[in-house]
DNA sequence: GCCAACGTTGGC
DNA sequence: GCCAACGTTGGC
């Protein structure tokens, strides 16, 4: 009773043409809302497992370097996506009613952008992350859980290249 | 409820 | 640009 859920860790995917780290380095309060996320496995995620106080990893897809680029920490557990029901936003849903959302999102604030981008190529050679989601062949989820192991091991690794 | 067709993701 | 791996859709 009154035993708080021990801290969880993430890791979440974005493209840097559509939102960067550096992005987030200049929102208000270096903090925003993760919109977008479409499909129901992440979603789940979003709604109900992710807290206040996570941690979480921010990783570029789709560009060069892939690379694990900086964390963050979530300030705002789930809530409806409001941006699948705007017809004039990209990630518009019309089959989300506001009455019963099908879309979530969190709020994260940056912690730190890592001084040197941890490439996936790097990533791939660390036994310590050779069960991580994001290293797995075909691997689509854009928010990913990760163990504590390897969560230090990322900070591991981004101290000793900081040197 | 099955499953083929189709669309998307995302590393390579 | 290719294509494997998924997820979704829709006919039956």
């Amino acid at each position: 009773m009154g035993k708080t859920n021990p801290r969880k860790f993430w890791l979440f995917k974005t493209e840097p043409t559509s939102f960067s780290i550096d992005d987030l380095a200049r929102a208000p309060k270096q903090t925003t809302c993760w919109d977008g996320v479409r499909n129901y496995q992440a979603r789940n995620l979003l709604r109900d497992t992710v807290q206040v106080g996570d941690g979480v990893l921010i990783y570029h897809s789709s560009t060069d370097p892939l690379a694990i680029v900086g964390t963050a920490q979530v300030v705002k557990a789930g809530y409806p996506d409001h941006t699948a029901f705007d017809k004039n936003d990209h990630h518009y849903d019309p089959k989300s009613d506001p009455a019963v959302p099908t879309w979530y999102m969190v709020d994260i604030r940056l912690t730190q952008i890592f001084p040197q981008p941890l490439p996936r190529e790097e990533l791939q050679e660390v036994t310590a992350l050779s069960s991580m989601v994001l290293l797995k062949r075909g691997s689509r989820l854009s928010i990913q859980p990760m163990t504590p192991a390897e969560w230090q091991a990322i900070h591991k690794l981004a101290g000793d290249r900081e040197k």
